[in-house]
DNA sequence: TTAGATAGTCTAGTAGACGAACTAATCAGG
DNA sequence: CCTGATTAGTTCGTCTACTAGACTATCTAA
């Protein structure tokens, strides 16, 4: 509930709605019965609540579960796959990536397109999204489900979910909601509400969705297209004063010697950027990302041994530890989760890193949780699009309202 | 509202009495129709709940303010000066300091009791805080003021405001809520509850309280007795997982070639540090801290551009810098107070602080704001007893309930 | 003195949660 | 197959706390 704003029956009531949801989310399958011992509400006001969730096409009742014990057995509540879903995308410099996802949090359809370059003008990256969403917007409509909204991950900086800035794609104050939201009108959809949000803050959103890493603090540190992290506190991103929390990229490394594109020298990304790390390897570097070109040749040399790929990858791996030697004692986090081209990179990288972590700061580096990321490259797509679900989990009674 | 547990009518009420508290709190003497248009509550709540808090001893009635206007004149609130009030300790090496402010957030007392040193068993620091809590209760007691809590602010990790570690005090797994219990009873206060907090988080939230300074992001580094800071996201210190948020002392600077007393070569410590510095500098160390030895000759050195002060400054400020270079870009925060013994160490200082972080990450770093704390070097005790005070505004209904 | 304006109280009405009584459906035992 | 025990879910009357609008109180200005 809004703090400035005053609570009515109302507000009391769309906060029981939340949590009727929420516990719907966490449990699965489950009794109005449980619900109401889960929640600390009375059997009557669930009945109450979850009848209005049921006609507004939030939950759905799947019949009586199997009856264990004596007694009635239970009429089982479950979000309803049936209900809204979200569509999030992914923005890269070569692809977007789209999924569609439902309340239950089910995957029910992706798409990605490839491209050449879609740097410099939005209107390329409007184009390139458009089979994408023609394909979302038709599985959605194939099985009767509403598009409750489309989300955007795309790497740079976000304020107020709308204005944008992004040096790896070349635009600066671009109103992405507007643009693709005329595109929405276009394709039948009718009106949309569009958002945006950075990918690396979404990805890190995505490691406390998809892993049920419930941690107070979480840093995420991913590298694609530019290395980048998010920062979580209380379950929420902390966007910063301007949206650019976690642009890590251009933090100095002590060690760094090489020149970098925004014009300094030693910069983390690069000694452990992607581009970087692939040309200290000798690899031809790969200009396509890991998601259009796959892991590249950097894993399986690493895993050989190969002495180019070995140093580049002890380099990055020194880097990385001495920047989050800045950040850990600044956060102390529950855990550290690495990302994109790092999780690739296999668990004598991350053992270097907490290496380096450890020998920065010995009493909270040693024991620090450190973890490679489990998700596929394009979550941020997914995460994207869970945002949209998830809001209507939270806020269940704007939808209500219709 | 606690996010999980049901919304009834009495969470309803409880809300609408902390958004008077803080509506008060904020305006000042008010009338119950401006606190209806501003809460945006009809005027009959507005009558019932400010009946409630006058009632329970936290708001009070100060007749008609001056008519301007035609019209009834309005019947003014206040927060209640006669109400509950909060006693703040701050505990260093060598002191311990005591305030006691009452809900308009007016200093009613303070006190102040040096000592040689207080580190190794917490008792030493419970016998030294015992006149200061005595003066600081009898200050209380004669204006009829009950003390609703005693707030403790240390050098320290906490967590769960209860359980120490403090290398600084040789503190490890103090439960000092209990032991300070024990001796408020003995003092026949009766039974005062007690918190303990970590003083750079304190400091940093006096930052906001006390200069009104609405950051959504505020870093505070300050450097008594350590060098130390609190991050202040969304109006709320985030402790960390371990509660060690903030612990910079021991980050390394590149060009650090010093061995600390943590083992380490070249933390920050050992070139921010108020030891590092006044050794650096060659003024006779003063082990005694700021509080109670002043500022010591430091900045008059400065002022005075004695070569080895300056020196000493400029490398302490790069350090800074440095850090809060790896920093800035993680959080992106709105502004960064630089308080203890850095605040006294004049605008050049300051000035080389933000050079090295626009050299750190030009973009943010350039127009970053930095500003010197104007707080006095016992904030942090003020700020303790503000959170027992800032507690009964946001959470009235507790004392209503008695 | 009176009209107009603003402050504050009073009373009836309403939204929404609670609680107890009730219905529903199943198991276990005779 | 009936009966009592057990658990699930609904109904209906009660309670709390906010709203709305009438009403009272106290001022200024004409």
């Amino acid at each position: 509930m809004e703090r400035d704003s005053p609570a009515r029956p109302a507000q009391q009531h769309e906060h029981n709605l939340a949590l009727i949801m929420r516990l719907v989310a966490r449990t699965g399958a489950v009794s109005r019965a449980k619900l109401a011992h889960d929640s600390g509400l009375t059997k009557s006001t669930v009945t109450q609540l979850t009848g209005e969730l049921v006609g507004g096409g939030l939950l759905r009742e799947i019949g009586t579960g199997p009856a264990r014990g004596p007694g009635r057995p239970a009429n089982l509540l479950v979000l309803d796959s049936l209900g809204p879903v979200g569509i999030g995308l992914q923005v890269g410099v070569d692809h977007v990536a789209g999924y569609l996802t439902d309340l239950t949090g089910k995957i029910r359809d992706r798409a990605l397109r490839r491209a050449d370059d879609l740097r410099g003008d939005p209107l390329r990256v409007i184009k390139a999204a458009e089979p994408v969403l023609r394909r979302l917007i038709n599985a959605a409509n194939s099985t009767d489900n509403v598009v409750a909204g489309v989300a955007v991950g795309l790497p740079g900086r976000v304020r107020d979910a709308t204005v944008v800035r992004s040096t790896v794609l070349g635009w600066s104050e671009t109103n992405l909601p507007w643009l693709l939201g005329d595109r929405l009108d276009a394709l039948g959809a009718g009106s949309i509400p569009v958002t945006v949000h950075n990918s690396h803050h979404l990805a890190a959103h995505a490691e406390q969705w998809f892993t049920g890493d419930n941690a107070e603090i979480l840093v995420y540190v991913g590298g694609e297209p530019v290395l980048g992290a998010g920062i979580l506190a209380g379950g929420q991103v902390r966007g910063g004063a301007r949206g650019a929390a976690g642009e890590l990229a251009h933090v100095r490394v002590s060690f760094g010697d090489l020149p970098c594109a925004c014009g300094g020298v030693g910069c983390l990304d690069t000694v452990a950027g992607q581009q970087a790390l692939s040309r200290a390897s000798g690899v031809d570097m790969p200009s396509r990302s890991r998601l259009v070109g796959g892991d590249g040749p950097l894993p399986a040399l690493l895993e050989s041994g190969e002495r180019r790929a070995v140093a580049a990858a002890r380099r990055a791996a020194e880097g990385l530890g001495e920047v989050l030697g800045g950040l850990v004692p600044a956060l102390d986090p529950d855990v550290i989760v690495l990302g994109g081209h790092f999780a690739t990179l296999g668990a004598p990288f991350l053992e270097r890193v907490r290496g380096e972590l450890a020998q920065q700061c010995p009493e909270l580096g040693a024991d620090m949780r450190i973890r490679p990321s489990r998700l596929p490259p394009d979550v941020v797509a997914r995460a994207a699009a869970t945002t949209v679900t998830q809001h209507l989990i939270e806020d269940p009674a704007v939808r209500l309202a219709e």
